[in-house]
RNA sequence: GGGACUGUAGGGUAGCUUGGUCAUCCUUUGGGCUUUGGGAGCCUGAGACUCCGGUUCAAAUCCGGGCAGUCCCA
């Protein structure tokens, strides 16, 4: 058996191993934080972007700006542009020739598409733009670099970019993204906790940052999405105005939401288990892999019927995958294992005999036999949605067992040092949640529940509690 | 931002303290035989001292720096 270390004790460690032995990316690229995306993962990251596509598609156009940004744009906001400046790449020349102007790696695009936006919009008529685009950014990190969840070059940086004619509006529009993000994980069953970010903690430039935070084994969180709430601010910078129904100009009001790479490390993170990947069937590279058991005798008749089932479960649009290698079949069972294929689908002589099948569920491990006169298509389909319905449980369960409630900030540091993400009733004022993170050295995530009345005071400062706030050690 | 540790075949490692023989073992991998329902076996090949500089008759081993990685603290 191999050891790839303990997902909760060292989480670290078995992630890193996992994907290298997966083959989900290869992090000796001689470049400190960039990795390669090898094939295999590649088709997860495929997978997970066809889901963000299709959400996004129903009301979102998708663009492609460009990676380079001039200084003199990027230096514009000068809010925002303090949140990055420190990780900006740089490129300076072309060839020997220094450049007049200095050329910015996006670290992320509202400055290179604002000014874009300034030329598109005139009129009200032209609102509300809705559009996205996947594409790279560079950020220099200076903390150690995790692949997948810090690195320099985000490979996956999947970011939609809105511009409305009302506030109201572009607060719905948040909500919105919200929606998107929540059916997005759903969908790879990722558990997340959905909350506000402390003012000094939102995106540089944001009237305020709704977040996605996942649990991982170890009790870290890990940020894994965002929507950040614009107002104005963007719009003023790069002047970005609209005649209203009066005739009177106005400057829009925008919104942005991003989700990155992380998304597929909470996936593996989430589901994944000491034997290896287990992924959910919505983004398997195959949802069933099928192992013909090959002797020299009736080697024809089993891939045949191999080759018979592959057909009829791929026209009931079933992603399958045949493994023909010319290898023992204990080999190949523990290989699928390790890349989580969530249906084997073993059939040898024997089986052939009986005029049976076996099937192997992944998260189970369960064995059960199936009778080859059965609808197989239909009954594979009723085993991924059992499949995918029982990793979404249990990773929700695994996250709330994280989950503790406290009164009181006294144990917080050994709580968390036990993998614990601390709920509880806050004031909401800046210099006090300040105090709390310096106090105990732990982040406040950020609010869970906003205004609500209770009799609850801070735990910190005794003033009135106005919000449920979260607290953890994050990634 | 500050600190600690590490770097030997594709992966994991021994050797380094005390410089000196053909650099150890597992895995991987090419070829051959034999096997095949949970990682087969045998035979025979392949594959490494992070880079640059220094000390020395001699460096994987000692010293300095670069690059890369792991971890801890802000």
């Amino acid at each position: 058996m191999a050891d790839y270390g303990d997902k909760a004790t060292n989480f670290s460690e078995w992630f890193h191993n996992i994907l290298e032995v997966a083959q989900i990316t290869d992090a000796r690229y001689p470049i400190k934080g960039m990795a390669v995306w090898l094939p295999y993962g590649f088709q997860i990251r495929k997978h997970t972007l066809n889901i963000y596509r299709e959400l996004l598609d129903k009301d979102h156009e998708e663009v492609l700006f460009p990676m380079l940004i001039p200084e003199t744009e990027l230096a514009k906001e000068g809010i925002h542009v303090k949140g990055f400046e420190d990780e900006v790449y740089w490129v300076t020349h072309g060839g020997p020739t220094e450049l007049n102007e200095k050329l910015a790696l996006r670290p992320t695009s509202e400055t290179s598409m604002y000014p874009m936006f300034s030329l598109w919009i005139r009129s009200h008529i032209d609102l509300p733009i809705k559009q996205y685009q996947v594409v790279n950014t560079f950020r220099y990190e200076t903390k150690h670099t995790r692949p997948l969840i810090r690195v320099r070059e985000i490979t996956t940086f999947a970011e939609a970019h809105t511009v409305h004619s009302s506030a109201e509006e572009c607060a719905e529009q948040v909500e919105t993204g919200i929606e998107i993000y929540k059916t997005l994980f759903d969908e790879m069953g990722i558990p997340y906790l959905i909350s506000k970010r402390p003012v000094w903690d939102k995106f540089p430039g944001a009237e305020y940052t709704m977040a996605f935070d996942t649990i991982m084994p170890d009790g870290k969180t890990l940020q894994i999405g965002t929507v950040h709430n614009l107002g104005q601010t963007f719009a003023e910078t790069f002047d970005i105005t609209f005649e209203n129904k009066e005739g009177e100009h106005e400057y829009a009001y925008q919104t942005c939401y991003g989700i990155s790479d992380r998304v597929i490390a909470a996936a593996i993170a989430a589901h994944g288990d000491e034997k290896g990947l287990v992924l959910p069937p919505t983004i398997s590279p195959s949802q069933v892999t099928i192992i013909p058991i090959i002797f020299k005798k009736g080697a024809e008749e089993v891939m045949a019927k191999c080759e018979e089932i592959k057909e009829a479960l791929e026209s009931n649009g079933i992603r399958v995958d045949m493994d023909t290698r010319d290898i023992r079949p204990g080999k190949k069972f523990f290989d699928w294992e390790l890349k989580g294929t969530p249906i084997r689908f073993e059939l040898g002589p024997r089986d052939l005999e009986n005029n049976k099948a076996v099937i192997g569920r992944r998260d189970t491990e369960e064995k059960m036999e199936i009778d080859l006169d059965e609808d197989i298509p239909a009954k594979i389909i009723e085993l991924l949605g059992e499949i995918d319905s029982n990793l979404k449980e249990n990773a929700w369960k695994s996250q709330e067992s994280h989950l503790i409630e406290v009164d009181s900030l006294d144990d917080v540091a050994s709580l968390v040092d036990d993998g614990k993400v601390i709920s509880f009733h806050w004031c909401g004022d800046e210099e006090c949640g300040k105090a709390i993170e310096e106090e105990t050295d732990v982040d406040v995530l950020g609010i869970t529940e906003e205004d609500i009345e209770t009799d609850k005071v801070c735990p910190h400062c005794g003033k009135p509690a106005k919000h449920i706030a979260l607290m953890a050690k994050t990634y």
